[in-house]
DNA sequence: AATGAATGAGCATTCATTCAT
DNA sequence: AATGAATGAATGCTCATTCAT
């Protein structure tokens, strides 16, 4: 399996520092090979062509936190906890991965349109676990029954995102995590006053 | 002031119709010019380079933008009226806009990071448009006073552009402006039940 | 028509000097560019791509030397003289032109089976020119009725190709037209003796 | 000796395979080694390059061809007769075997310049076999003592050698071998009327 | 003898921008 | 003001060959 062989991950590790320090258009396939320690060509050794390292990319960093995510959320009982510790994964271990942060949030993005579909087949791993929650929490009384789960996971997503963005944005200048019990507490609790 | 001249206008329009209908890296500047009925020389006698068109095209765009959505909000006493409306007319002018809403949502998040800042000026205008209201909402007590505006502005740009991404890749087959109710309660009240 | 414009030709010939000097497969684009006095890019302005500009090098080339035949043989009575001349100026146009003698010859035989095959197509206009010349021959009672047009012409193509294949191949270091009356002879009364 | 291991010849054969069927510029080294059941590197244990794997083939094969022509030839008496079993014997031998017939025809010829010249120096034995029946036929009266034995034998070599290039173009569909008497009596006898 | 993972040089083509007319 | 022909920099990928095992 070419994914267990360590020039497998060599590979992504370079490309991600590459992508975030100079830009996606910028992340030349010798560049990511010269900061992985391997000739251009061993490169097609192990990815069927550039778009390749990127979707492998996105599908590996991505699949841990998913998998990370779930592990947290395991331990908690309530829909409305669940929330708390998703959210707090998903900041911390973007913090603790600036280059990951940047590529994610900045440099992907600007990807063709078909690399950006294959991302969100991805993405729809981590999209069903948030509706999961939701549904938890409709079914437990935590979240009201009227709740539309696709617009709520869209809220959760879209805010977590945004937050994220914003800080990269910013240079992530401040920190991340912290922000984790407001994000949390905007979500279940909207803006309205009490 | 070339903004003025009739060319000005007809060359983003033209960079609207061929980025919907191209994609953000197949949008030559030669395409553009044959759209808009001029040579290739010509565009550089509005533009200074090509950013600079995409730049206008969004300041323009999202300048009528917001002023639309001024003069909606104006009509309002209370900021979760005004919340209403903002998400209203939000959904309401993309959804008339379908090239509009494909550059906005999809294909201008390609370009490169530095456009995407000059971008991140002009909707400045709209996030603090969105925190005028927060502001109002705090003191006149329709929202919590402890609600952190900042994260708050965040959740609502957020939750808008992540419902609005979603209709657009979905090619815009549901009604769009149809959700603003739900979105704007799920806004104001969270996921929590009463 | 861009065939009309000087550059098309300048690009054309310089095709055919750097590929004789250099080779088939170390004629670059780059090369040809340069010694046609043109950028890299202007050379697509004129051509599709690098196959094109071998095949309008043919075409351009080969219609100018049927035309020349044409003109030639149309002085003619007899298909016995036709023949000669036809000879005589293949043989005498390749010889003047020493280029072109080693880019027909040698060069453009290493392009690929795509390529060849439209090369083809533009020698069968040569090749139907061989057989007009055996069926007025064989009306004519100059040639045998029993004469195969088909295998004649390839007897008679076969020939001068291989003639010239191999003067080209000996640096061209003797006069080939001058061989062209025994090839005719040979052609005309084959081995045996009379 | 290394032509009499298995291998070599093993290599050989593949090559002549993966050729006929890919094309001379699809035919990697990789590949003939995968059809020969040996590795990459184990090619380079009995040939000096790629090169020197081509010219190995063309001279293994016509090596072989004029050894059988040779031993088919002994048993005629005269030069009309020998020519006949040369020809008959050239075409019945590549009707025998479609893939070499489209490797000598077609793909060996996209070889560069270096390598065509290697080649044609194999192919000398066979020009010598020919000459050798011309400088008989003449010295016994069956070819006029005038003929030209280079060109004679430029016209004999070009004319079979079109002839079965044109058969192979054509997807070998029509009998080769049966041509033969016909192209043999072109030769002896060319065009002219008796 | 045999393997096969690793190497790295080399090139056609696109397209934003210029400038003579 | 407008044109559009010309420019030229920039890059992903292939594959013959090597060499440590």
């Amino acid at each position: 399996m070419k994914k267990d062989k360590p020039k497998y991950r060599q590979i992504i590790d370079a490309a991600v520092v590459v992508i975030a320090e100079n830009g996606y258009h910028q992340a030349q396939v010798s560049k990511i090979a010269k900061q992985a320690g391997v000739a251009d060509g061993t490169i097609y050794l192990y990815f069927k062509n550039k778009e390749d390292i990127l979707i492998s990319l996105f599908q590996d960093k991505m699949g841990h936190f998913i998998e990370r995510i779930e592990e947290q959320i395991a331990g908690k009982e309530r829909a409305v906890e669940k929330l708390l510790v998703m959210v707090e994964s998903h900041f911390t271990m973007l913090s603790q991965d600036r280059h990951l942060a940047i590529v994610t949030q900045l440099e992907l993005r600007q990807s063709n349109k078909e690399l950006r579909l294959k991302i969100n087949e991805v993405l729809k791993g981590y999209l069903s676990l948030v509706d999961k929650i939701l549904v938890e929490g409709k079914e437990n009384g935590e979240f009201s029954g009227n709740l539309e789960t696709r617009l709520a996971r869209q809220m959760i997503f879209g805010t977590m995102d945004e937050v994220v963005t914003t800080w990269v944005m910013n240079d992530q200048k401040y920190d991340l995590p912290s922000l984790a019990p407001s994000v949390h507490q905007l979500l279940i609790s909207g803006c309205k006053a009490d």
